[in-house]
DNA sequence: GTACTGTGTGTACAGTTGTTCACTAATGTG
DNA sequence: CACATTAGTGAACAACTGTACACACAGTAC
């Protein structure tokens, strides 16, 4: 008796294993916790396929950081295209971020996790995205004009002070259950709270110090 | 032949274990993968003594917590003792941090990574220290005087987005090797200048917006 | 059609894991 | 001093781990 043996695609297990992960890492599991053996069993195959498709868990770790980049760069465009007036921009743009966290929860979470992780190299990864998403929101702040007076190196700071910000939001997002309205609500508010500030704060920059 | 049994005081091997969950934290592992066996194995106890002291894994992580929080209170302290000239706070206070998360590397890391753990209680409980934190943060802010216009809640916001801005340079910080000077100046400088556009936004606050 | 390669399967094994149990020595209390 | 309590020990166990090997089948190249 032999189950199904079809190969459809070539990639199909490397997928179900990557998804496999991100479903363990969903379920409250940390990446760094998790064994070739409890993916596979996960994914619905075999020990050993593991190895055809990766080295180890950090090879694994490393693949999910590129498609954690293609989520991230959807994100971003569109927020790009739903820029309608400037002065929403924070708002929307906060808006965007929560849904997109909340339909990636388990992307996120291995975001989240990764940054503080046990392999260097992922840490790396997700360190690397997140400061590409920092110059590309540099990029659109010169683009729009909003901040003529800020030196490069000076608009560079702000976006990433941006980027971190709402990376710490994020933490607290992905800590509620993804049903609390309420407190769903309260870190939405704080976080745009956070971005007018630092916003203010770049706004008066130049007229205050250095 | 009896290995030596002493127990000199109690609550010796308890910290034996606790330090040694440090000491592989401080190695580059993460607390979520580490073992009861392999805790013990480094504390130099036979498995068995770890149900003596704790539950499980997560219940030391709980008790790492606590600690955690007296760190931080004793950096808290020394700040508030060096708070010379007003003008120099943000840069003095920033060195008080670096030198304190070198000093203790191991449990800034236990941080950084229990901020997205396996466990909710500890996650809950870093999250807990930091608001704190930050809370403390507010009444010396309030006390200097420096922000009078600033509401209550303002505050209380102005002062968690310092304390996020610090930690997440803290896992900057943990990333690079501890020798590493110029990398470590690099974050100390980025990190001020982080503290003081929060601060130029938050003089400029309510002038502006709300 | 035949051979090769890539990707899946099943079996196997030694090492490690968490946890239980019965035992023993040191300490504090009366 | 006797005695209960506490905090350590070592041996045992079944369950699970990562990894290796030989094998099977689909697709492509010749």
């Amino acid at each position: 008796m032999m189950a199904e043996r079809q190969r459809r695609k070539p990639g199909e297990t490397r997928e179900k294993l990557m998804s496999a992960a991100l479903t363990l890492v969903g379920k409250g599991r940390h990446f760094a916790s998790l064994g070739i053996r409890e993916v596979t069993r996960q994914a619905g195959v075999v020990p050993t396929s593991f190895y055809r498709n990766f080295r180890n868990m950090d090879d694994l770790g490393l693949q999910l950081v590129d498609e954690l980049g293609l989520v991230l760069r959807r994100m971003m465009r569109e927020a790009r295209e739903h820029v309608s007036q400037a002065d929403k921009l924070i708002e929307e743009s906060v808006d965007i971020f929560i849904s997109h966290a909340q339909a990636n929860r388990s992307f996120f979470l291995f975001m989240a996790q990764g940054l503080a992780g046990e392999s260097r190299a992922v840490q790396e990864g997700i360190r690397s995205e997140m400061r590409f998403f920092a110059s590309e929101l540099a990029n659109d702040l010169r683009r729009l004009r909003l901040v003529d007076h800020l030196s490069d190196s000076d608009l560079d700071m702000t976006s990433d002070l941006v980027v971190r910000s709402v990376a710490f939001s994020l933490t607290d997002l992905l800590g509620v259950s993804a049903g609390d309205d309420y407190q769903i609500d309260q870190i939405r508010k704080r976080t745009i709270r956070f971005l007018q500030l630092i916003f203010v704060g770049a706004a008066n920059w130049n007229s205050v110090s250095q």
